[in-house]
DNA sequence: GATAAAGTCTACTACTTCTATAGTCTTTTT
DNA sequence: AAAAAGACTATAGAAGTAGTAGACTTTATC
């Protein structure tokens, strides 16, 4: 399951891609907006300026906006910053992997194997969609129902 | 991530599916074989039996032995008796659907329509890999290395 | 240069979920 | 009857998640 912070970070990356080009954006006005708890927010935004995805400005007339574009800002890069591995299990993770202490033999483990392919197949859409993507869904829904 | 009970639960199917043809296998010697927490395995065993996947034996010369064929049990349901949903989000997922607290319109969140995506890529691997997959693919490694 | 408006950073708490263990009960074989 | 197994429920400890608190730093503006 997707952490909430996920969410949140989901959340408030969407908001400033379409705040792009107005003045920054609070960290007070994205967590009403977006309903999300202020200091919790904080954390994350931090985390992901930290990251390089977002330009922070202090002071009266401060706040937040991305750092890159939307179409350059992929959803998988976002989970590793707040879930931390993509992969289910650590040793089919590609940034995170890890050996995985119930396994013996990974070179012949099955279950590994498998988790490689899934790990694959999750990428191919989270590597591939992008802010912006997630913000042209948006609007898109009302044609396809 | 996947739980430890996942990962319990998958090699324990992959023994016994071995084990197929040989008298039933005491949970105690599945236990010390794949290196199991003895009355962890045992809740475990039970849920799968609870849900037909395992036959069960009580007293002198009795066990757990398979209750289907290791090609026809599917990796995504083991996940869903032991771990529950396969999506990232309850609101993508397609056997236990739960609305997301955060969301407000879910027709227009772009958020869900990439995690039904995903949800998707995920599944066509593990609804299609059954334990007999597993199994077989054990000793491919030695090949494909 | 003082004040206020922002973000930065660290620590901590409450809650929930995961992992594991314990113990008692039931069934079946010998 | 005794022993060998599984069935079932409760509970404890550890780890992770979500959220809160507070003191600190930078910057704009008057």
């Amino acid at each position: 399951m997707l952490s909430k912070k996920t969410k949140y970070a989901i959340k408030a990356l969407v908001a400033l891609g379409k705040n792009a080009g107005n003045p920054p954006m609070q960290i007070v006005r994205l967590a009403e907006q977006e309903m999300i708890p202020r200091k919790f927010l904080e954390q994350i935004l931090l985390d992901m300026r930290n990251a390089g995805y977002l330009y922070s400005k202090k002071g009266a007339g401060g706040g937040y906006s991305l750092n890159k574009e939307p179409g350059d800002i992929y959803l998988a890069d976002i989970l590793r910053i707040t879930d931390g591995p993509i992969a289910m299990v650590p040793c089919a993770s590609l940034k995170f992997y890890r050996k995985c202490d119930e396994c013996h033999d990974e070179v012949t483990c099955g279950i590994r194997k498998t988790f490689i392919d899934v790990r694959d197949a999750t990428l191919k859409v989270l590597a591939q969609t992008s802010i912006a993507d997630v913000i042209a869904r948006e609007t898109d829904g009302h044609f396809i129902e």
